[in-house]
DNA sequence: CCGCACGGCCTACGG
DNA sequence: TCCGTAGGCCGT
């Protein structure tokens, strides 16, 4: 059996003998591709493909050659495929879709990873000693030659990593799943998103002028000026100085390493009550973090109207995906308000901002997003077989609003129906025209007004997810601002109404301490060595992540098949075209042909909600996972 | 004195 | 004693 090994070479250095730390001052440049190529009697030929931008060659031969050795039926090894994707997409422009359907690669970086997702590899060399594979001594001679030793030990680490991914049941998770993955984040990053930006220098000056003034305002509060970002200095002056939690008896809790008073935002907006300064305090650090991050910091990645993002497969313990260098997927959804409480200024200086909306389609293109609806709580229904949960999930109504209605604005009937029936079972209340059968047995959330806004909905989500996830009352009261003893009721009357967060809890810690490991829906892994500890924190703690992971974790599976699927589909189409430029965890966003957008929405829907299909027809949920699809000309008009 | 790395804190996102 | 991330800033 022929067997490929193929890896880009950069100037000295190859990805399996690079340096630990690749600082910016030794940053190496790609030069061409290596790759060894072993016959039937196992004897390995090894060549290096040298690459120049702009070459003629890069549209014949050298194209044609690598398009062969890459769709070839052949096993393919390659440490850091991502890179090497990138790069020859790059270099070659290889259509994107051939490639994710037919350049399948083995990478034992995503392998490690799958095999202990919390202790990642960054070097070929935590490969070799993570799957023990002994390599011959390398002998010192030229980097080429070097090299070529290396890839012989390459198929060694990927022999190991067979062994172990097939004992451990992951090997069709890695292959069909994580490894078809990796061509999609390079084409994902290579597209980049296009940013209007004058826009978004705009929104960085009107930021900038409100900054200014909660600066002057907080100093002249404070007596004297100070860094407004400096903790320290925050700490010294609320609690030194100004003694506010000792004149006015207020607990302040502590920061987790230094035991020092916390200055955070639930403290604060318990503070603002006694005192002006950390109400500035807190809109300054609203505003400054998204001028940082968002409009000035994000204006740095700006490449000609164009911003590329870098996708992280294996930085996730859960098998989530993240973003960096910028960080798309925490890029603020909602709109952002500039009236000041604290400081004056007529109102028409203040418009509201949206932060998503400098993102833009190219021309010709429309945006389309496709979200799961409470995708991790209905994967909590199906996982812990909720009987209430599997009822009310069998609608596509929006669960956190109902819950929200339910009860934010009948709180005050409810809880009278509850002072008279003081049993509280089998009462059912009406909500939407139908009975709603979470309706009883819930309180403690009277505290907000009649009407329904947007921010209570997001409120309630959060509860439910603390909750579901082992949140204590403390750390709900906090969030809330209310009482540790209704936050204490909220937690309890939620426990009674869905009993299997217990029982779920008590089956997956029971589980992962007989294994030591729990899997997910898709079959992904993750160890808790703390799940036996002795120590009870780091034990709880471990029994949290347990939960979460299950759940997280599966949802992560989930979407990241629909990607591939989505991907899949449209191959069958080769008319339609759909551009995945991100992924926020439980939504896909595409930019797509205006004139193709109908079509499209029908098909990302279609493939999305089979959920049997997602999972490979070998399992199927109990309940459906229905996705919202939306279009529009920016970011923010999907959001 | 400067540049740099890093721990700690805080806050943006997602569930 | 919710989980999972990334990034900016301060202080050492
Ligand atoms: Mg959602």
């Amino acid at each position: 059996m022929s067997n490929p090994i193929k890896l880009p070479f950069r100037e000295g250095f190859c990805q399996l003998n690079k340096p630990e730390k690749s600082s910016k001052s030794a940053r190496c440049t790609q030069s061409g591709i290596m790759f060894g190529i072993s016959s039937i009697n196992s004897v390995t030929k090894y060549y290096f493909l040298r690459i120049n931008p702009g070459d003629s060659t890069n549209t014949g031969a050298k194209r044609n050659f690598l398009q062969y050795l890459l769709s070839s039926p052949f096993r393919k090894i390659c440490y850091g495929a991502q890179e090497m994707y990138t790069y020859l997409i790059d270099m070659f422009n290889f259509p994107a879709r051939q490639v994710c359907l037919t350049w399948l690669l083995l990478d034992p970086l995503v392998g490690c990873w799958l095999l202990d997702p919390d202790q990642p590899i960054h070097t070929f060399s935590e490969a070799i000693d993570r799957l023990g594979a002994k390599p011959a001594v390398i002998k010192k001679k030229d980097n080429f030659s070097q090299s070529c030793q290396l890839l012989g030990v390459l198929s060694l680490v990927v022999e190991k990593l067979y062994h172990n991914l097939s004992s451990q049941k992951l090997w069709k998770l890695f292959v069909d799943m994580e490894m078809r993955l990796v061509p999609l984040l390079a084409v994902m990053e290579l597209r980049g998103i296009s940013v209007d930006k004058a826009k978004l220098e705009k929104m960085n000056v009107l930021l900038k002028g409100q900054i200014d003034l909660l600066e002057a305002a907080a100093h002249k509060v404070a007596g004297k000026p100070f860094h407004l970002n400096s903790t320290v200095q925050l700490r010294t002056i609320l609690y030194e100085e100004l003694k506010l939690d000792q004149k006015h008896s207020i607990h302040i809790k502590e920061t987790i390493s230094l035991k020092a008073k916390s200055t955070s935002e639930p403290v604060l907006r318990q503070l603002k009550a006694v005192h002006p300064l950390p109400g500035i305090i807190l809109e300054y650090r609203h505003l400054h973090k998204l001028r940082s991050t968002y409009t000035e910091g994000m204006m740095q990645h700006i490449q000609r109207n164009y911003i590329f993002t870098t996708w992280e497969q294996t930085a996730a313990a859960t098998g989530r995906l993240t973003s960096s260098n910028p960080n798309l997927q925490a890029v603020p959804k909602h709109e952002v308000s500039l009236k000041s409480h604290v400081t004056a200024g007529p109102t028409t200086l203040h418009p509201d901002l949206l932060l998503r909306s400098p993102y833009v389609p190219r021309p010709g293109y429309t945006f389309l997003a496709a979200d799961f609806q409470h995708i991790e709580f209905r994967l909590f229904a199906h996982l812990a077989q909720d009987p209430t949960l599997l009822q009310v999930f069998q609608q596509p109504e929006d669960i956190f609003i109902t819950l929200a209605q339910l009860w934010y604005t009948n709180t005050r009937k409810l809880v009278q129906v509850q002072t008279r029936q003081e049993t509280g079972q089998g009462l059912n209340l009406q909500v939407c025209n139908r009975v709603w059968p979470v309706g009883s047995q819930l309180d403690g959330l009277g505290m907000l007004g009649e009407t329904l806004e947007p921010e209570d909905r997001e409120k309630t989500k959060r509860i439910v997810y603390s909750v579901m996830y082992g949140a204590g009352a403390g750390k709900l009261a906090e969030f809330l601002q209310v009482d540790n003893a209704v936050a204490s009721r909220i937690i309890n009357s939620f426990m009674v109404k869905f009993p299997t967060i217990r029982s779920f809890f008590n089956l997956v810690v029971a589980k992962c301490r007989r294994d030591g490991k729990l899997h997910t829906i898709g079959g992904r892994q993750r160890l808790f060595p703390n799940i036996k500890s002795s120590n009870g924190g780091l034990r709880a703690q471990a029994e949290r992540q347990a939960i979460n992971f299950v759940i997280q974790g599966s949802a992560a599976d989930l979407c990241k098949s629909a990607m591939l699927r989505v991907e899949q589909r449209l191959g069958s189409y080769p008319d339609l075209e759909a551009h995945l430029l991100l992924q926020i965890h439980d939504e896909l966003v595409y930019e797509v042909q205006d004139s193709q957008l109908q079509q499209i929405k029908a098909l990302v829907k279609e493939v999305m909600e089979d959920t049997t299909a997602l999972l490979g027809e070998s399992q199927e949920l109990s309940i459906p996972l229905p996705v919202i699809i939306t279009s529009g000309k920016n970011w923010a008009d999907v959001s």
